[in-house]
DNA sequence: TATTGTTATACTCTATAACTATA
DNA sequence: TATAGTTATAGAGTATAACAATA
């Protein structure tokens, strides 16, 4: 195993975990808990998504799907729709509503605590240029 | 609001929630939940935490920490120890199964997915080099 | 037979409120 | 009075198992 690697993992850990209870504040405000707010990151509008699939991006069992579905369907955020090919599944679509509230969140996930906010611009283009680089060689991330 | 400061931050987020359902599994193959894990991983040896420190630590109401204690002592990471200086106060330590477990705990949030373990040696340096940087100017993260 | 979504069950995490024992 | 830890409660996430409808 590659220790750099392993240092540089384990520094994005630590600043994510130290920013995971603001993240769960501003997610909260939003009234939304965060298996909810992962699950409408992974929506997009026009693109019904079968609850199975939901499932297996969150990694979780399907039948938490049908909670949490119900609750932001219960919040106007997304709406069930059976499946015009095949009549066992049901696909979640966002609102309008759930549009927006997805934007927040997308804003909630970028705001970066203050040991990236406080970088240098040359420091965070070179940062981006190689994080940037990373994922688009890696498939599935 | 910087840009690009936001822009780096969404690729971390990214990546870091992309790994989520990994690290979930392995602390779930240890017995742990994902707040027991982070009760863990601020523990230290010989270093008594009173469970209130541990709820703002956290940032979970104190009521909370009952429950999560009960769990890990159960288990035997930790103990519960009366303080000696305010006798309302219980503080927690890390029985040296409890640290064997927290040293997992350090082996699982180090290890890099794909994209980060796929990048070249000097580009590994680079992002070391600045994010150990933003770490030491930034007070508290 | 296999799969999709649901329900039932049991456990953990979450905040709020009320309690106790200390300070 | 104020604070530390506990208990009770209710809502949400978690996996497992069983079920109905559909493939």
């Amino acid at each position: 195993m590659e220790p750099l690697a392993r240092e540089v993992w384990g520094l994005i850990s630590q600043l994510w975990l130290a920013e995971r209870p603001r993240i769960n504040d501003e997610l909260a405000a939003l009234g939304l808990h965060p298996m909810q707010a992962l699950a409408l990151r992974h929506l997009e509008q026009d693109r019904p998504e079968p609850m199975r699939a939901l499932a297996d991006t969150l990694r979780c069992d399907a039948s938490n799907i049908t909670g949490i579905a119900d609750r932001l369907e219960a919040a106007g955020y997304v709406e069930r729709r059976p499946s015009p090919e095949d009549r066992r599944v049901k696909t979640l679509v966002l609102t309008d509503s759930g549009a927006r509230a997805r934007a927040k969140l997308a804003e909630i996930w970028t705001t970066p605590p203050p040991p990236i906010a406080a970088l240098a611009e040359d420091d965070l283009e070179t940062v981006r240029d190689i994080l940037q680089r990373a994922l688009a060689a890696s498939p599935r991330a």
